[in-house]
DNA sequence: ACTTGACCGGGAGTGCACTCCAGCATGCAG
DNA sequence: CTGCATGCTGGAGTGCACTCCCGGTCAAGT
């Protein structure tokens, strides 16, 4: 069973240093082992779920939610639902934030081509 | 040519009187018309202008990249090129942002699955 | 005239998510 | 054994983008 230093589960994690130091401090990051002395140890199940976590703050989740789902899972089997649902409203809010971002890149798009053909507005002349 | 009043102007673009107070503070909304007792009087172009913003906005350009743009525009003319290039290099940020959603989107999908499946994973017994 | 609601500038405060620092304790290569 | 990288805790600080509050002004309906 293959383990880590907090400096490898920063970079395969890519959170810093801090930032693992701090999740654990909130409590995202439960019952990470600690050696002898006292030292982080990430085991492969940690760096599984810091990929998770990865995933989820990239996507935008807030601290805050996450944390709400750590304890779901502290709560054991009981809440496999409420923990599904959690990840599904999330799904759903990751769409709809990609179809938004789609709009707005065709709205960029189009401001571009303005700007290549030539005819950009300054502010005070005329809209497009 | 109509005009309109700061709460139409934040109706219409999404941002709150407060944020307009302070785009205009910061630089992000030159030249916004006064009344003859002081009142901020929104005109067409004002609008258009504020909707770019809600895009770049929206799309995560931070306020300091925004400013330069408007910089740009007042510099005239001549720095056309550069300000499409600014918006090139957003475009091609939102659009990996976008693919990089869309993976996370995937990463997701398998754990609700994994949910529906009744096989979901407790912290610290077995990842998946 | 009176009341109600919108608006003003200036400045202070907020929330989030880190990030940095001081001072001290290992770990390990040469 | 020395030296340098790595790690520890606790707490303070940062950056961003607003957001709120205040005392005062202005506009519009009745």
């Amino acid at each position: 069973m293959p383990s880590h230093t907090p400096k490898q589960a920063a970079a395969l994690s890519g959170f810093s240093l801090d930032t693992l130091r701090y999740y654990e401090r909130i409590g995202l990051l439960p019952r990470i082992g600690r050696s002898a002395t006292g030292r982080r140890v990430f085991s492969e199940v940690d760096l599984k779920w810091l990929e998770l976590l990865r995933c989820l703050r990239d996507t935008g989740m807030p601290v805050a939610e996450m944390l709400q789902f750590v304890r779901l899972m502290n709560d054991g089997a009981a809440t496999v639902t409420e923990r599904a649902e959690i990840l599904t409203a999330h799904h759903q809010r990751v769409e709809d934030q990609i179809s938004r971002l789609q709009g707005h890149l065709k709205q960029i798009r189009s401001k571009i081509d303005i700007y290549r053909d030539g005819k950009p507005w300054s502010y005070n002349q005329s809209a497009s």
